[in-house]
RNA sequence: GGCCCCAUCGUCUAGAGGCCUAGGACACUACCCUCUCAAGGUAGAGACACGGGUUCGAAUCCCGUUGGGGCUGCCA
């Protein structure tokens, strides 16, 4: 590897930027991290009518949200046609391109005809046609020959040109395309390593030969990392699948448990280590180590590694990392009464929690002012239980007359009193969370109650008693 | 169709000819822990696509088959 390799992501803003492009932005920054080399953005918007402004904002967004930052850059093809056109006219004095105003239908029908592979047939490679309004440039590939690719995860990979086609590197509206604009760049910006999916694979025995039609001896190294899939086993596409970045983040992902996932989709340590600090990850991440075939995204599994990373967070961290969340809702208002009780409850929510979005639905009953019992629970729970109401009654009573509303004495008085019916401390506890929080799930009873303090509690127990009578 | 890539539990993977009775993780099942739910613990089920070679020995190397995917655009 160069001493000082410089490689770059290069995503055109035509959609929401999703998790197979934002690993191959992770690969290639880390090759640059661990190599002290630098990592270029570059935006390839050469296409006017599918560039979005707003797109190249989620991107950056995104990037930087996943903290995947640049050396160099956004640079933007839009904004660099010279280059293109210098190359261009290169290519046309060396007769090494030509125009051609053939039609599609025009190449279509030929094909047809002559029988065999369809594409175009350069018809006018030999014509000399002067540039016209409607005209294009095609590169002429040597034939016969074949071309190399030589890939750093693929191995060789041999291209007959008998197989690829002329085909074209500027529209006829004028602008370049895709290949012939990568290919100027990344000799303009001197990129050594072009990492990029394996998509690209098909088109690099053509950028290879621009590289060479334009003069470069030593070309770049190329790695074609394998595609996302989905559960179809499909490449992820921003169309079909819904993986943006972007919606992740909106969900309660944590960045480094997503770029932490990420890394792990046709890579690994080679151990058995799963969790891995950025600054592990840029130690141990290495080109020769990445598999080869596709790897399905699985967001049960990166819930789980948001999970772990959640539980990880110091209490003050998680709190901060909530409030985005709580502002959402509602009922939240951020007053000094609602912070105190939230910080109390965190602690005990962060265990509960994979990803932040679940944050507010389990700590609402703490905010709301009146609760509302969900029907279904209110039958199932208060009213099929025969015992339900005389519970919740007694219960009621008790901690009416409780000394210290804490968590403490009313765990130890609730267990009194399952005692004094002998009945287990679980299936008191149900209709009390129940008529207390809406839910037969939650945080610790004792604390939540402690921290609903002594009013609200019986008057949510009177409630429920109500509910269960009013039948 | 043509060209190219790929192939280990359902999923992500470890595996560089003997360390493999194929390891780990997610998910799943059971049990334990337990005031619910999580978390945690223990156990379990679960894979080398198939067929030929090469070799004393193949998940690992070669060939073929099958299967999947990508590309095949005046998209990137």
């Amino acid at each position: 590897m160069n001493s000082s390799p410089r490689v770059r992501f290069a995503p055109s803003p035509t959609g929401y930027f999703h998790v197979g492009g934002a690993r191959t932005a992770l690969y290639n920054w880390l090759i640059a991290r661990k190599s002290g080399g630098k990592f270029i953005l570059r935006i390839e918007d050469t296409d006017e009518a599918r560039n979005g402004e707003e797109w190249v904002d989620g991107i950056i967004s995104a990037l930087s949200w996943l903290g995947i930052d640049w050396d160099e850059g956004p640079y933007r093809q839009s904004e660099r046609s010279e280059l293109y056109s210098k190359a261009v006219n290169r290519l046309i004095e060396e007769r090494k391109a030509y125009w051609c105003d053939c039609k599609r239908e025009e190449i279509d029908v030929r094909a047809k005809e002559r029988g065999g592979p369809p594409g175009y047939d350069g018809h006018c490679r030999n014509l000399n046609k002067p540039k016209s309004p409607g005209s294009a440039l095609r590169f002429a590939i040597s034939r016969p020959g074949s071309t190399t690719v030589n890939d750093v995860v693929r191995g060789e990979v041999v291209f007959d040109h008998a197989n690829l086609e002329d085909f074209i590197i500027v529209k006829s509206n004028g602008s370049p395309l895709f290949v012939l604009a990568n290919v100027v760049d990344d000799i303009n910006m001197k990129i050594t390593h072009i990492l990029r999916a394996e998509e690209h694979l098909p088109t690099t025995p053509k950028a290879i030969l621009l590289f060479k039609a334009l003069g470069v001896e030593e070309l770049p190294v190329f790695a074609h990392v394998p595609v996302l899939v989905n559960a179809k086993r499909q490449k992820l596409s921003k169309r079909r699948d819904r993986v943006a970045v972007e919606d992740y983040r909106d969900l309660g992902y944590l960045a480094p448990a997503m770029v932490n996932y990420l890394a792990l989709l046709g890579w690994s340590p080679g151990d058995d280590r799963e969790f891995l600090t950025l600054d592990e990850l840029i130690e141990l991440f290495d080109l020769e180590k990445v598999n080869h075939s596709p790897a399905f995204f699985d967001e049960q599994k990166m819930q789980h590694f948001n999970g772990v990373y959640i539980r990880n967070l110091s209490d003050e961290e998680f709190v901060n990392y909530c409030y985005p969340f709580l502002e959402k809702c509602d009922w939240w208002t951020a007053s000094d009464d609602q912070l105190y009780v939230f910080r109390a409850i965190s602690p005990l929510v962060k265990e509960r929690v994979s990803l932040l979005g679940e944050v507010p639905v389990m700590v609402e009953f703490l905010f709301t002012e009146d609760l509302r019992l969900p029907e279904d629970l209110v039958e199932q729970v208060l009213r099929k239980d025969a015992k339900a109401a005389s519970i919740l009654a007694d219960i009621r009573s008790i901690y009416e007359t409780i000394a210290q509303f804490s968590h403490d004495e009313l765990n130890q008085a609730t267990r009194n009193y399952c005692e004094s019916i002998d009945t287990p401390l679980r299936k008191v506890q149900a209709p009390i969370r129940v008529a207390l929080t809406g839910s037969k799930v939650g945080p610790p009873l004792f604390e939540s109650i402690e921290l609903l303090g002594r009013e609200t509690t019986l008057n949510r127990l009177e409630k429920a008693l109500q509910l269960i009578n009013s039948r």
